[in-house]
RNA sequence: GUGGGCGUAGCUCAAUCGGCAGAGCACUGGACUGUGGCUCCAGUGGUUGUGGGUUCAAUCCCCAUCGCCCACCCCA
């Protein structure tokens, strides 16, 4: 072995997912799936690269995804890209660009896959990161609200994973916000002083965030501070009650919160997000909302529309520490069922005969091929298979082969086609 | 971008005051010629993240750099 001139890792925050880890998140999908498409919710694709301009004008200039986390980049045309931060833009921009306002309202999708930004990766939060995620456009109606985040809670219980919380809040329009925003900076003016360093940036920029700073002095002095509830103008208001009954008339658990901010600009009246208390500080696992304006600032029709995104990342950080699931990896987790051990050239041939019969009806068969027999056994067992059969000269001669049950210690002979009817014992 | 912690075998970790880089697990093979697990034996595996500096001598001390972890900012 001549030892390799250079090494290569991934980059910083970019990690591979490796088995079994892949089995949970193919899990989590496919409880996404199944959830989402009894809803009504067809899958949609869009590129991880879109114009810059896009996020710009969706996620908002002041945002601190746009303002330094994106991976953006100029194409040889001299075009201004970014790998795309977040799924909704892209989705809306399908929704505009294809004229699907055309067709029936409500239009629904959910997407999935790989989103990216540039910051410093700590517990939960990583530079490519992935979310699954779902888009409803053209219902204005409360009552999709709820249904929404009832689909979103549904979703992550057919996952499998426990001990989440809800939390709800309105944050109005952009008439109420604009009022409340001047509400705020009225209370917090006077104790500028006292606020961290943070606190007055985020005064100028965006005080309502003031309202979930961690530092002790901000927090007392918000602890008085006026709440968006006050300032909901009377549609917001009657919109927020409407979902929260329904919310309750269906017995889904949930929270007001109403210091809950949202980091993206396009947010108006419901957001909610979904939290444990299991990932450290980066403790959502989903987080949406309406965004009834940003359909027609996209050039489509007024729209109402809402959505909501999941880190699978997190999702999947909790669902492998789900004791019933630790289970079900043990008994699944990439095990072979069959586990056949030719002996021989001829007994190679055999052994791919038999392992393709079993494999097309879709039984996971691992063939030995290396090693003496006491190996490739030895490997039978630690690969966790259930049924061994050994293929050499006096088998290919009486068409039985010899099997081995790894688990009860049972053996004896089985023609090939009987292989199958062993494991359904 | 800011602050703190940590980098020794695939993994978990040792290595006395600065003095020959080790163990367990895992992996491969053997003991047992065609029958796994248990036991025993052996083997593979390292430029101690990287590059400088101090020193007779550096895994250890110093500097830089990269990476990882945690937190802030921000966010799924």
């Amino acid at each position: 072995m001549t030892k390799p001139r250079f090494t290569f890792s991934s980059l910083k925050g970019i990690p591979d997912v490796l088995p079994p880890e892949t089995i949970l998140w193919n899990k989590i999908e496919s409880a996404a799936c199944e959830v989402f498409g009894s809803c009504g919710y067809d899958e949609i694709r869009t590129p991880v690269m879109e114009p810059s301009e896009l996020f710009l004008r969706s996620i908002g200039e002041s945002s601190d995804i746009v303002a330094k986390e994106m991976y953006s980049f100029t194409d040889k045309g001299g075009r201004g890209i970014s790998l795309r931060p977040e799924g909704t833009a892209g989705v809306v921009r399908a929704y505009v660009e294809h004229n699907l306002p055309v067709r029936p309202a409500p239009q629904k999708f959910f997407y999935r896959g790989p989103m990216f930004r540039y910051e410093r990766p700590q517990k939960g939060r990583q530079r490519q990161f992935h979310q699954i995620g779902a888009e409803c456009f053209g219902a204005s109606h409360p009552g999709m609200d709820a249904e929404l985040v009832m689909m979103l809670m549904a979703f992550l219980e057919k996952a499998g994973i426990s001990g989440l919380s809800l939390e709800m809040n309105s944050i109005g329009c952009p008439e109420c916000r604009a009022a409340f925003k001047e509400r705020l900076r009225a209370y917090f003016g006077p104790h500028l002083p006292e606020l961290c360093p943070d606190c007055n940036r985020r005064f100028e920029q965006n005080p309502l965030r003031i309202l979930d700073c961690k530092v002790e002095r901000c927090i007392e002095i918000g602890a008085d501070a006026p709440l968006i509830s006050e300032s909901l103008c009377p549609e917001c208001r009657r919109h927020f009650d409407s979902v929260l009954a329904l919310l309750t008339a269906m017995k889904t658990p949930y929270a007001v919160n109403p210091r809950m901010v949202r980091g993206l600009d396009y947010y108006t009246r419901t957001v909610f997000e979904v939290k444990s208390g299991r990932l450290g500080a980066q403790n959502a696992v989903a987080a949406g909302g309406r965004y009834d304006l940003l359909v027609s600032e996209f050039g489509g029709p007024e729209t109402p529309a809402l959505g909501f995104a999941a880190g699978m990342e997190r999702l999947a950080k909790l669902l492998a520490e789900e004791t019933l699931f630790k289970d079900l990896m043990e008994k699944t987790g990439g095990q072979p069922e069959v586990f056949i051990a030719p002996l021989g050239d001829a007994a190679g041939a055999a052994a791919l005969v038999s392992a393709g019969l079993m494999r097309s009806r879709g039984i996971r068969v691992e063939i030995g091929w290396d090693g003496s027999l006491k190996s490739k056994l030895r490997r039978a067992d630690k690969m966790g298979a259930k049924l061994v059969v050994i293929i050499g000269e006096d088998e290919l001669k009486s068409g039985m082969y010899k099997w081995k049950d790894l688990k009860s210690g049972e053996s004896g002979e089985i023609g090939a086609a009987e292989i199958p009817g062993l494991l359904s014992r």
